[in-house]
DNA sequence: CCCGCCCGTCACCGATTTGTCACCAGGCCG
DNA sequence: CGGCCTGGTGACAAATCGGTGACGGGCGGG
């Protein structure tokens, strides 16, 4: 699940960010409205947030410019009392708003709230450290990436290392969730897997760093 | 759902909008006539809600020029105390009327009884994007474009991703759904089945714009 | 009775995915 | 030093999948 919070205050951005990447979703943090524009042709993220108060660009302007190619939810953040600036931040578009300041629990519930109504929940927050898994569209996500499509077979590998995120999983219980084996013996299977996979999702697959060898199997380096 | 609402009176209609897109339904802005019957021909609306004093093109006239195309509900805004605009509004073919001003909750109120009149909200979802369905008639009309004729399994097939429009829905669910199959095997039948819808409602079939190929199954593009 | 439509079936193509084999490099140990 | 194991890699073949064209049986309307 991808979020893109757009806010030229530095603070209130990361504040942002931390709580959205310790919920489990992935973050991309821009600090002006030309930069939200390209940011979100790039990354198609499955929810914006936007300041209204950016320099440059305002919110409103970058609100309508999504609105022209999406339907994603988008968040306003707002002074307190701007009732004129919220009335025309919804009639632009955007589905919700939240007063500054707020509480990040609130945050997390509004978001919530949203992505349910635009029926994007189901595709699980499938997400650790820089990768995101998208179940339903059968593509994994590297921060700052494009979306990368995945096979079957890779798509469960790569799910069965995300539950066990930074720790090490035996081949043999890999063997088992992806192939459904009961025994062992056929580790060259695994190995040709784990090769395809890093072809796709390594910058240097010569030198792994996601998707690193470890005692008697494999783990997904977190950071 | 998708709900036109017409009304030169910027306020008023965002506050309309607003309550409608909390209310879970989808939204079209327009602030006068001719831009109404444009919006109302390419989207294909659920309900339409027109004011009826607007400049240049008035209520009474966009509510004309649907009724000769459509028998989609209708309700005028009107100001208290003219009942002779009242009786006009309803003599050219209008459902329902609200007086000036009304709360969110009424106008809520009044829109779901018209929509479950109308037995449009059993029908379920029947337009999404430039896509609208129609059950009684066996047609599908295509933003701007004129109806074209389905099958019954075409229908079936294109109702179930219209549910689910905008994200892939799972072939083996499609063939449960429009088949009634318990188990998979007949990947074939969908096979053609997608063929045959693509070649009547693509543009070029041979490069499929609305219904696309998606991970284990179809999904149909909204924007 | 014939005709057209609907739709299940088969056959084929090209692309993708997956299984298999052969080989290499490095570490360990007798 | 040489055998042996483990993990990485390239190459190839088999299997699968989606798209497409064609055939024909069933059915209802003229």
């Amino acid at each position: 699940m991808k979020i893109l919070i757009a806010d030229d205050d530095a603070d209130l951005r990361e504040l942002v960010a931390f709580t959205l990447t310790q919920a489990g979703y992935l973050v991309i943090r821009c600090g002006d409205g030309p930069t939200a524009l390209q940011r979100f042709e790039a990354e198609l993220p499955n929810l914006v947030i936007l300041d209204i108060n950016m320099p440059g660009m305002s919110g409103f302007a970058v609100c309508e410019g999504i609105r022209r190619r999406s339907r994603v939810p988008v968040m306003m953040l707002t002074v307190r009392g701007e009732e004129e600036d919220l009335v025309r931040a919804l009639g632009l578009g955007a589905d919700d708003y939240l007063n500054k300041p707020f509480s990040p629990r609130t945050l997390l519930a509004r978001i919530k709230a949203l992505l349910r109504r635009a029926g994007t929940e189901n595709t699980a927050p499938l997400a650790a450290g820089r990768v995101a898994l998208d179940l339903e569209e059968h593509t994994v996500t590297l921060a700052g990436g494009a979306p990368v499509r995945l096979t079957p077979l890779e798509l469960r590998l790569l799910q069965m290392l995300l539950a066990n995120a930074g720790r090490a999983v035996n081949s043999e219980r890999l063997l088992v969730q992806v192939w459904g084996h009961r025994s062992g013996g056929d580790r060259q299977l695994l190995k040709q897997l784990v090769h395809r996979l890093r072809q796709k999702i390594e910058a240097d697959p010569s030198a792994p760093a996601l998707l690193r060898t470890a005692a008697a199997g494999y783990k997904l380096m977190v950071d």
